[in-house]
RNA sequence: GCCCGAAUGGCGGAACUGGUAGACGCAAGGGACUUAAAAUCCCUCGGCCUCUGGCUGUGCGAGUUCGAUUCUCGCUUCGGGCACCA
C-alpha cells in the first residue's frame, strides 16, 4: 500500500507524533529523581546491542516496557525507566574490517541512528541516564569492580581447556556454547588449552541456587533452567587405596548406598593418577594409545553426539575401603575430568551406563539394593535397577533401607577417615578472557620480577588504544600492539607487560541495571544511596534466550556487588517477564531468512502508535507473535474510528447534559456499566498478567458499545452528554500507555491544549457500577443447554429454579420424565437432572 | 533418556475458582453508499443434518462430576531446556 493512499484514510499521525515527541523531549517529561513522597518503581527492558537498526523484537520488548512504565506513572509511582547500549562486541569489529572504519565509529553511528528510532516510537525513557558500555566512563568502573573482585579472591588466572571458536577467534564461556556450537556465529567450538581469567562464580553456586526460591516473580521455566544449569548433587567423596603405589583414587558418588556393589573403577583419560598407574606397567603403551585417541576424539566431537562407550583395563587394582575387595581400574571415554573427581566407582547393577560397560567388557555385576519383594541376581539382570530398596550383601549395612543407608555409609566413611559428605555442582567458573579488540581491557600487568600485578585504581581506566593515524580499520587485537603492551610494573617500576585480553561483553550487561541508578557518578561504580533507593528492578523484560547467560551472570554480580558493599540487595530483578519471539512465515524474523519487517517502514506507513498497538494486541507477551500485516491495518482502523468519533465531539466544557447516575436513562446506564467493567478488566489485565491483548480487546468492546448506542460519530444531539464524555475519557486513559501520542492529542481535543492526559490518574472502577441489572441464565437439561432466560440480577435461587422449570423449551425436553435433581448456580445457570 | 510447556474455527487469539466454547481482531461471503473504486457503514461467518429446530465439536483414549477447554490417568504431536553429571 502506498503512503499516499494510507494518508487519505488516516488521521495525521505523523504530525501528531512529532508534536508530542518534541513536547516530551523539551519538557524532559520522563526525567526522574529520587522522590521520598512517592513510591519508586523501576521498570527495565534488556538494553539492545547497537547492531544498526531496531527490529520488531525490540519494538515488542520496548512497547511492553513502555506500557508498564506509563501505567505505573498514572498509578502515581515515581518511575525509573532508563535505556542504554550494550555496545562492546564482535559485530562492531567485523563491520569495521568490512567498511574500513573504527569499531567505535561504527558503534556510535548505530547508537545515534537507533536512538532516533526509539524516540520515534515515543518510548518514555529518562534519556539523561543513557549509558553506552563501550564508553570509558562506563568500563572504567567495570575495571574497578574487577580489581576489587581480584582483591577478594574472586578473580583468578589459570591454564585450562577452554572453548575456542575459530570463526570468532576467541574463547567462550560454557554458557556461550550451545550444543557444541558458538552462541553467536553458530560455528562448532573446539577444545583448546589456554591461559585465561576467571570469575569464581562457583563460590556463589549454593546461594545462586537457594535464592531461586525467592524468585516468585520469575517464570518457573527460567528458574528451572537455572537450577539445572547450576546442577547441584550431594553424595559421598571416598578414597580408594591403589595397589602398589602410594596414591589414593578419590571418587564422588550420589549413590553411597551402592558402594558394596562396586565391581570396577572408571577414570577419565586425562586423570593425573594415570602416570603413576602406568609406571612399570606392561600395558603402558596400549593404555597411552587409548587415552591419546580418546582425548583427541573428545576435542573433535561436539558434545552433542553421544559417543560409543569404550574403555581399557589398566591392569592395576584399587581396594574398596568398605569391604577390602580388589577392584580393576579402567580408563573410560565417558568419564569427565571436569566433573566430580574425574573418577567413578562403577556399580553396574544400579547404573545403566556402568551396566552397559560391564556387559561389553564382561565385568562382574553385583546387585546390592533390592527393591521391594525382589531378589536381584547380577548375572540375570537385563538392565540396571535404579529403584530404592533394602541393602543386601553390604556388610553391617545389610537390611537397611537404601535412603537411610546413604547417610550411614557417609558417616561410616567419615569416622574411618576415608571419605566425607560432598556437594558438587555442574556450574563452572566463568571464563571472561576474550582475545578480541572491542571489549573492556582487563586491568592487569605481568611483571617478570613481581609476577601478576593489578593496575592501581588511580590509573584507571585502561583504555583501548586508538591509533587512528590511518583511516584503516583498527581492530588489531591488543597482543599485537606493542604500544599498548609496554608499561611499567606498578610495584617495582621496571618494564612490564599489560594483559591483552579483554572482558567478555556479558560482564558489562551484568551490572548496567545498577549503574542506571547513578549513571554519571564519578566517585565509584555505584552511588550507594541512589542504588539502594532504586534497586532492585521491579520489572525486568526481555527475551527468554537470556534465561541462563545474562540472568545468571547478573544475579552473580548483584551478590558480588553486595559483598563489596555497593548494594544492599540479594537479587537484582524482582519480577521477570520473558517475551516471545516475533515470527513471520513460521520462523523467527532474521536477515538470513529474508523475512524481516523494518519497524521504520511501519512507522512511516501507519505511525508509531499503530505499530505499538499491534505488537501488543497480536499475542500475549510471553507467547511468540505471528506477524500479520493485515492485523496492523486492523489496529490502524480502530484508532481511526476513535479519532473520527472524538473529532465530532464537542469540547467537554460545553457539555450541558451533566447527568448523575440516578438520573441515567437505560442507554446511559448501559454505557456507564460498560465503562466500569472495562476499567476493571483493563486494570486487572495490566496489573496481574500483562495480557495487553485482552486489555485492548476490552477497550475495543467499550468503543463498540459506545458507537452502537450513539452512532459512529457523535453528531447526534443526545450523544453530547456527560456519560459519553466519560466513555471517551476512559478509552483515552486506558489506551494511553499503549498509544501515548494518539491519546495525548485527543485528550487536548476534548479538554483544551493546557490539559494533559499524563497529569490525570488511572481511573478506578466502582464495583457496584459493573453489576448487570439483568442476567442471562442458562438452563440445562442433563447438562445440555436448552434455554436462556432473562432475569433480574437480584433474583434468588428458588425463584430462579421456579422460572426455569416453567420454560417452554425446557418442559419439552423434560417431557414426562421425573426430575431427580436441580442444580442452581448463583447468577449463572440451572441444570435439571432427569 | 530426563525435566518443563503447549495443542481451541480459514488465521492470531478469548473463556473468572469446574458452569453459555469461540470475546476482540484478521480473512472470507453478502448488502448499503458511489458513475466506479477506495474508504466507511450494516449483516453472515466451527462442522453436519431432515435447518424458526436438532446433532456434534477445544490433539487422541479413558475416568471423576449434574456439568470438563479447565481436574485425574494413559497416549500423540509440536516447542523449549538439560544431557555420558557418576
Amino acid at each position: 500500500m502506498s503512503a499516499k493512499k494510507t494518508q487519505e484514510i488516516s488521521y495525521d499521525f505523523q504530525s501528531i507524533e512529532e508534536k508530542w515527541q518534541a513536547r516530551w523531549q523539551n519538557a524532559a517529561s520522563y526525567r526522574v529523581n529520587i522522590d521520598k513522597e512517592r513510591k519508586k518503581y523501576y521498570v527495565l527492558e534488556m538494553f539492545p546491542y547497537p547492531s544498526g537498526r531496531i527490529h520488531m523484537g525490540h519494538v515488542r520488548n520496548y512497547s511492553i516496557g513502555d506500557v508498564v512504565a506509563r501505567y505505573k506513572r498514572l498509578r502515581g509511582y515515581n518511575v525509573l525507566h532508563p535505556m542504554g547500549w550494550d555496545s562492546f562486541g564482535l559485530p562492531a569489529e567485523n563491520a569495521a574490517i568490512k567498511n574500513n572504519t573504527h569499531p567505535a565509529r561504527w558503534t556510535y553511528e548505530n547508537i545515534n541512528y537507533m536512538r532516533r528510532q526509539l524516540r520515534q516510537l515515543g518510548l518514555s525513557y529518562d534519556w539523561d541516564r543513557e549509558i553506552a558500555t563501550c564508553n570509558p566512563k562506563y568500563y572504567r568502573w567495570e575495571q574497578q569492580i574487577f580489581l576489587e573482585m581480584y582483591e577478594k579472591g574472586l578473580v583468578y588466572q589459570k591454564n585450562t581447556t577452554v572453548n575456542w571458536c575459530e570463526s570468532c577467534h576467541t574463547v567462550l564461556a560454557n554458557e556461550q556454547v550451545i550444543d557444541g556450537i558458538c552462541w553467536r556465529c553458530d560455528e562448532p567450538v573446539e577444545a583448546r588449552n589456554m591461559n585465561g581469567w576467571f570469575f569464581k562464580i562457583t563460590d556463589y553456586a549454593e546461594e545462586l541456587l537457594e535464592d531461586l526460591d525467592q524468585l516468585s516473580g520469575w517464570p518457573d521455566k527460567v528458574v528451572t533452567m537455572q537450577r539445572n544449569w547450576i546442577g547441584k548433587s550431594t553424595g559421598l567423596q571416598c578414597d580408594f587405596d591403589v595397589e602398589g603405589i602410594d596414591k589414593k583414587l578419590s571418587i564422588f558418588t550420589t549413590r553411597p548406598d551402592t558402594i558394596f556393589g562396586v565391581t570396577f573403577m572408571s577414570i577419565a583419560p586425562e586423570h593425573p593418577i594415570l602416570d603413576a598407574l602406568l609406571q612399570n606397567n606392561p600395558k603402558e603403551n596400549e593404555v597411552r594409545e587409548f587415552t591419546k585417541r580418546t582425548i583427541t576424539e573428545k576435542q573433535q566431537q561436539s558434545n552433542k553426539d553421544v559417543i560409543e562407550k569404550e574403555g581399557i583395563d589398566t591392569g592395576r587394582f584399587c581396594v574398596n575401603p568398605f569391604n577390602g575387595q580388589r577392584i580393576p581400574i579402567y580408563v573410560s571415554n565417558f568419564v569427565l575430568m571436569e566433573y566430580g573427581t574425574g573418577a567413578v566407582m562403577a556399580v553396574p547393577a544400579h547404573d545403566q551406563r556402568d551396566f552397559e560397560f560391564a556387559k561389553k567388557y564382561n565385568l562382574a555385576i553385583k546387585a546390592v539394593v533390592m527393591p521391594k519383594d525382589t531378589d536381584l541376581d547380577g548375572k540375570a539382570m537385563e538392565e540396571a535397577s535404579i529403584l530404592p530398596g533394602i541393602l543386601h550383601h553390604s556388610g553391617i549395612f545389610s537390611g537397611i533401607k537404601s535412603n537411610e543407608a546413604q547417610q550411614k555409609i557417609i558417616a561410616h566413611a567419615q569416622t574411618n577417615g576415608y571419605g566425607e559428605a560432598k556437594t558438587t555442582y555442574r556450574l563452572r567458573d566463568w571464563g571472561i578472557s576474550r582475545q578480541r579488540y572491542w571489549g573492556a581491557p582487563i586491568p592487569m600487568i605481568q611483571c617478570n620480577i613481581c609476577g601478576v600485578q593489578p593496575v592501581p585504581v588511580d590509573q584507571l581506566p585502561v583504555t583501548l588504544p586508538e591509533d587512528r593515524d590511518s583511516q584503516q580499520n583498527d581492530c588489531t587485537p591488543l597482543h599485537q600492539r606493542s604500544s599498548f603492551i609496554e608499561t611499567n610494573c606498578p610495584k617495582c617500576g621496571n618494564k612490564a607487560k599489560r594483559e591483552t585480553d579483554t572482558m567478555d561483553t556479558f560482564v558489562e550487561s551484568s551490572w548496567y541495571f545498577a549503574r542506571y541508578a547513578s549513571p554519571r557518578f564519578t566517585n565509584s561504580p555505584l552511588n550507594k544511596e541512589e542504588a539502594s533507593h532504586w534497586l532492585p528492578v521491579d520489572q525486568y523484560i526481555g527475551g527468554v534466550e537470556h534465561a541462563i547467560l545474562h540472568l545468571l551472570y547478573s544475579r552473580f554480580f548483584t551478590k558480588v556487588l553486595r559483598d563489596l558493599g555497593y548494594l544492599s540487595i540479594d537479587e537484582p530483578f524482582t519480577n521477570l517477564l520473558t517475551q516471545g519471539m516475533v515470527i513471520k512465515d513460521g520462523s523467527k524474523m532474521s536477515k538470513s531468512k529474508g523475512n524481516v519487517v523494518d519497524p521504520s517502514d511501519l512507522i512511516d506507513e501507519y505511525g508509531a502508535d499503530t505499530t505499538r498497538l499491534f505488537s501488543l494486541f497480536a499475542a500475549p507477551p510471553e507467547k511468540d507473535l505471528e506477524w500479520n500485516p493485515k492485523g496492523v491495518e486492523g489496529c490502524h482502523r480502530f484508532l481511526n474510528r476513535i479519532f473520527r468519533f472524538v473529532q465530532t465531539l464537542a469540547p467537554a466544557s460545553s457539555i450541558e447534559k451533566i447527568r448523575k447516575p440516578d438520573e441515567f436513562n437505560k442507554t446511559e446506564r448501559e454505557l456507564h456499566r460498560k465503562i466500569h467493567q472495562t476499567i476493571k478488566k483493563v486494570t486487572n489485565n495490566i496489573e496481574y498478567n500483562f495480557h495487553f491483548n485482552t486489555a485492548i480487546s476490552a477497550v475495543m468492546e467499550l468503543f463498540n458499545t459506545l458507537t452502537s448506542l450513539y452512532g459512529t460519530t457523535s453528531k447526534k444531539e443526545e450523544a453530547v452528554n456527560s456519560v459519553v464524555i466519560e466513555a471517551v475519557e476512559t478509552i483515552l486513559i486506558l489506551l494511553s500507555p499503549m498509544v501515548p501520542h494518539f491519546c495525548s492529542e485527543l485528550w487536548t481535543n476534548i479538554h483544551g491544549d493546557e490539559s494533559s492526559i499524563e497529569s490525570r490518574s488511572w481511573p478506578r472502577w466502582i464495583e457496584e457500577a459493573t453489576q448487570e441489572e439483568e442476567l442471562t441464565i442458562v438452563v440445562q437439561v442433563r447438562g445440555k443447554v436448552r434455554s436462556r432466560i432473562q432475569v433480574p440480577a437480584d433474583i434468588d435461587n428458588a425463584r430462579l429454579e421456579h422460572i426455569a422449570l416453567q420454560d417452554e423449551n425446557v418442559l419439552k425436553f423434560i417431557g414426562d420424565q421425573t426430575i431427580k435433581k436441580v442444580i442452581v448456580v448463583k447468577k449463572k445457570l440451572v441444570n435439571i437432572v432427569i
